[in-house]
DNA sequence: GTAGATGCAAAGTATTTGCGACAAG
DNA sequence: CTTGTCGCAAATACTTTGCATCTAC
């Protein structure tokens, strides 16, 4: 089975390796935020000759083609993820690491004017909620 | 004259020596955002002396004390800035790097609401905007 | 067939750290 | 005095790159 980035890589013209295939596949299958370590190690259960330069190669070129999202999260090193249509936001639990994803069409809107308030066209943002877990 | 960040190590209880004196001094009286590099340089003029060290282990003390935010701002280097009571976002010109900050208590109020929405109690966030300045 | 991709190891960046000398409280 | 800081250089962590070889199209 081709996975989801795998299309998207042909729609965008490029080129698919056995590599990138697998790099794809398992980020296509991940429902979490893997650094590169951790991509890699993913990889390397697949096929274990891929390099991690090889890593670091496809997921700067996804990146760029708009297949997957980075992201900086307070003293982490780099996470990606798989970018499909409906854009959100992250809120970090600070305790246990957990990542919560969702999607606040209000604060969007008011973030675009804030940016047209300084005379702005808002292109990018980013926004993080870190979060300790209320005890209910 | 002392500066500002000088009076709130004196009542953190953080040790002040000349080095912390001098790159309290100069991150007081910068109005932008230095990275590292920029601090060192900026340091450097006063006392040529001071090594990166001693910028890289007092920028953290500072921040750990919480006297100084850090910013990892898209693929740019950590920057710097002096916290004050008055908490504030930014909006970061993609063309000339320009940081021009804001504060919006509404997104502040809805993000808390957010975060309770999903159980959790709001510590902490990141807000920033990417824009491009229109043509007016 | 050719442009671009890969693996490897070496080189870059950014940041941290061990250590002996030194200075603040 | 004593604890913590400094400068220096070496070490670390993460990421990029030169090069010879290989592969997708």
């Amino acid at each position: 089975m081709s996975s989801n980035i795998e299309k998207k890589c042909k729609d965008k013209g490029v080129k698919l390796t056995d590599q990138r295939k697998i790099i794809a596949k398992v980020m296509s299958e991940s429902t979490d935020h893997p650094n590169v370590d951790e991509l890699y190690n993913r990889v390397s259960e697949v096929d274990k000759k891929i390099s991690i330069a090889t890593v670091y190669r496809t997921v700067k070129l996804f990146e760029e083609s708009g297949i997957l999202a980075k992201h900086d999260f307070k003293g982490e090193k780099a996470r990606y993820e798989e970018l499909n249509e409906g854009h959100h936001d992250h809120l970090i639990d600070i305790k246990s690491g957990e990542i919560i994803e969702f999607v606040d069409n209000e604060i969007e809107e008011l973030q675009k004017k804030v940016a047209e308030k300084y005379g702005y066209e808002l292109v990018d943002h980013k926004l993080e909620l870190y979060g300790i877990k209320k005890k209910s």
